[in-house]
RNA sequence: GGAGGUGUGGCCGAGUGGUUUAUGGCGCUAGUCUUGAAAACUAGUUAGGGCGCAAGCUCUUCACAGGUUCGAAUCCUGUCGCCUCCGCCA
């Protein structure tokens, strides 16, 4: 449920919060249909309690007089409530202050990290991948159609070792481990807010269960309504599927963008005072994993109107791609605040009181686009690949040729 | 998929139409006692809202959603979860 009452008191901040985030939302009549159903709501408790009175009294007149009344107003009540949510289910999370004015073009870059590695004709990660024989993009068009790919040798045992080495880096800053469903109920996938705008990209079964977009789903639906000590922080890896829709013609070769990949993601639940604190904690440990792989990146702040309708602040980390001469998001991490807290009514104890948490969530690594990624940053001109330090002890080579 | 059982507060567990504002116990919190602790005793303790400076008043909440009734944890219907057995299966 939306604060109504923090609505109606900073109406020009939401106002403008909800046209820098582009999103078309009626706030007068939001705020004004909220005031009414707070007043029918106090004039059906009212009622209620004469109800209640009545009836404990014996009074069976009272009480059936009572209740034929309170049953229009109820009706009335419950009309104005689905209108509400309604309405309420199109309010975005506003922009954090530090967020720039602007569209999908206009993100701010933070600072570069690395110097991209001069290769004499760059080839890309299919070339590679498939000469190696360690990716087969026909094998995958086969099975299952466009967008989809076998990992093969040598691949499949990197995948491995990125996942063991991510999770030990997470591990020794004190996450906790999930792995856990990746289909999800209606209620679990709406909290997240992956069932509103972004319904096109999820994929769903015949039983009404949906297939998670990413474990940043689970994680927040593992807690719903619930009321939990604060700061949570889990890692779980997850196969993501998304259904690419409205993406025609984007990255339609390789593996950068796929229907189906690997990731490992990071989520905290933490108090509202510390988010900011904890959005900086995330992003350094990407950096950290982008350094250890030896990938150059470089960081950007996207713009309100690039965000997606939970995120109050994102920051993506953009690799390098030798191929294309330019750096494409591998890592995104969003401080949502409360707002998927309020739709999945997760808690903490704050002096007593209850008080909605914050959440944030961060790529770890997202294989297939860091394969390509890594592929190409590494590869030598024999068009062998070498392995980063990093991985070394997790393979039993330091090469693919 | 079939048959049977079951769902009550942080946990265990009573409760088959109105003194249940959910018995009792465990746990937890505070107090008394104690040098300190334990034990004992006393009190508090499901959760989420609304009004109010406060004291307090009040609504909702016994898996979920409907229904019957002046009144539902209790009766009826549907849904879901869990358990046991059978079938199928990696």
């Amino acid at each position: 449920m939306l604060d109504f009452k923090a609505i109606t008191n900073n109406l020009d901040e939401w106002d403008r919060g909800l046209k820098r985030k582009g999103a078309k939302v009626d706030i007068d009549k939001l705020v004004q249909l909220g005031g009414e159903y707070a007043k029918l709501l106090q004039t059906v408790e009212t009622l209620r309690a004469d109800k209640n009175a009545a009836a404990k009294a014996k009074d069976i007149e009272a009480g059936k007089k009572i209740g034929k009344d309170l049953e229009k107003q109820e009706k009335e009540l419950d009309e104005l409530a689905e209108k509400l949510e309604k309405l309420s289910e199109e309010v975005p999370n506003l922009p954090l202050a530090d967020v720039p004015d602007g569209g999908e073009e206009d993100g701010k870059v933070l600072g570069q990290n690395g110097k991209p590695v001069e290769i004499k004709n760059p080839k890309d990660h299919i070339t590679l991948g498939s000469a190696l024989n360690i990716l087969d993009i026909e094998g995958g068009a086969k099975v299952s159609g466009a967008r989809f790919y076998f990992l093969k040798n040598q691949a499949v045992q990197l995948e491995f070792a990125l996942v063991n080495f991510v999770l030990e880096v997470l591990g020794k800053k004190g996450f906790e481990f999930l792995l856990g469903p990746q289909l999800l109920n209606e209620k679990a996938m709406n909290a997240g807010g992956y069932l509103g705008k972004a319904k096109d990209e999820v994929y769903k079964t015949q039983d009404d269960l949906y297939l998670i977009g990413t474990s940043e789903q689970s994680m927040l639906a593992y807690h719903l309504d619930e009321t939990i000590e604060v700061p949570k922080r889990y890692a779980s890896f997850s196969t993501c599927f998304r259904r690419e829709a409205g993406s025609y013609g984007k990255d339609v070769k390789g593996i950068i963008r796929t229907h189906q990949f690997d990731k490992v993601e990071m989520f905290s639940f933490v108090a509202p005072e510390n988010s900011e604190k904890e959005h900086e904690f995330l992003v350094a440990i990407e950096e950290e994993i982008l350094q250890a792989l030896e990938i150059p990146y470089q960081k950007v702040m996207l713009a309100a109107g690039d965000l997606s309708m939970a995120s109050a602040k994102t920051i993506d980390l953009e690799s390098w791609i030798p191929s294309q001469k330019r750096y494409r998001e591998t890592h995104s991490c969003s401080n949502c605040t409360d707002w998927q807290a309020r739709r999945g009514n997760v808690r903490y104890k704050k002096d007593g009181k209850s008080e909605f948490v914050h959440t944030l969530n961060g790529t770890a690594i997202a294989i297939g686009r860091l394969l390509a990624v890594l592929w190409e940053n590494h590869q030598q001109e024999d068009g062998s690949i070498r392995i980063p330090k990093a991985l070394e002890p997790y393979l039993g080579f330091n090469e693919i040729k």
